[in-house]
DNA sequence: CGAATAGTTGACCGATGTCAATGAAGGTGG
DNA sequence: CCACCTTCATTGACATCGGTCAACTATTCG
């Protein structure tokens, strides 16, 4: 299931925010690595030795339980950067949600990138400490709302939000069965919140409530 | 609330096993803060500019919802580090669960120490993304079997291990209430797993059963 | 020693999970 | 381009785990 990290595509016409504060110079113009639909980017276990920066399409990061139980802690949209790790192995996994381009930037043992990586790895931590907060102590319309804010916010704060990942993804990654984000979602939609363009894009009509119901 | 950050103790007797790579040089031998039990180390919202060491006692991080329910995204014990920020800003509350004392590091702005922070920033995601996976998709046995697995490991191994914080604050850490917490407790000393020595220390009896419950 | 605080236990309830049936959407081959 | 099939999502009925409320017990601190 592993992608071909060989392939080079040309870039996507919709610009990619750079999330990056300056390009980084270990490795200038990395080639733009292709995983299709579902593919393994890496593995738990594997070596690391390089981060991640998406430039189209969606990635999730998560771990599993013995028994098959997913928790996805993290989706990264186009321009976000992903892969860094405590120590010399990935404690994750990391799979393309949809067919993405991601650029790899590889760093020569010892090479200090320290000044780079730090406010990402700390703009992580942060996000994954909010997200405690959601999975400890909120209720189901509670995450989902928060989740669809989130969304939203990272896409631009336009009306119509974009959902690359699957019912399973984000009951994954909210803590929750699919059933339950479902109702839901269903929920949102009778209360004249969110409308259901599709399976993969809602509408949000009241942002404030939305907004309140993800305290 | 706010804990007199002047005063300079002397250490403690027992000996504090050093989390940091090696001393920090930018502000050499820092003066111990101590904080009496329940008192402030820094709020949300106040500016960030300092991170921080636990010589002894303990601190819990924490956020709030609005109507007070409260997540605590980390326990901070003797020798780890806690307080950096993404940026200027704190986004969480610090606070000492009993009598602590803890080193403050204040950094001039424009110093680079991110060669020091980066391995503890990358530690403390880790970290938190691993809680994600108890609070997203463990049931109550689960996630405080997974707690004590955790202190005892950070306790060096032993058999007996100190809980310096109270049932509600391990309850607002696992996303559990006191009464549930207080029941897998007595379920898991019924079982012979554990021995309850006070309300603050408990032992392990088997090791190996109570870990395999946390997955 | 007594009051205040923290923890335990029991009865009951409700939110969310489980299991199952139905419906919608997307991909593939004719 | 359409029909079929597979996959994904929705909805309903029911079960269960953990929360809520309340009473009781233990511990700590003055």
């Amino acid at each position: 299931m592993h992608a071909q990290s060989t392939s080079r595509i040309s870039l996507p016409s919709h610009s990619v925010q750079p999330s990056l504060p300056t390009a980084f110079d270990l490795t200038p113009l990395q080639p733009v690595s292709f995983f299709p639909s579902g593919s393994e980017i890496y593995a738990q276990g594997e070596k690391a030795g390089a981060f991640y920066q998406v430039e189209f399409g969606a990635v999730r990061i998560y771990r599993l339980l013995a028994d098959g139980r997913r928790q996805i802690s993290a989706f990264h949209l186009a321009g976000e950067t992903f892969g860094f790790e405590a120590d010399t192995t990935h404690h994750f996994f990391a799979e393309a949600i949809n067919a993405t381009g991601v650029r790899v930037f590889r760093f020569a043992t010892g090479a200090d990138i320290s000044g780079q990586l730090l406010p990402l790895a700390l703009k992580g931590l942060t996000r994954a400490q909010e997200h405690l907060l959601v999975l400890g102590r909120q209720n189901a319309i509670e995450r989902v709302a928060a989740f669809l804010v989130d969304m939203a916010e990272r896409q631009g704060g336009l009306r119509q939000v974009e959902l690359p990942m699957s019912r399973m993804d984000i009951g994954d990654y909210l803590g929750l069965t699919i059933e339950t984000v479902s109702r839901v979602f269903t929920r949102l939609k009778d209360k004249g919140v969110i409308r259901l363009l599709n399976l993969r894009s809602i509408e949000i009509i009241k942002h404030d409530a939305l907004h309140a119901m993800s305290e």
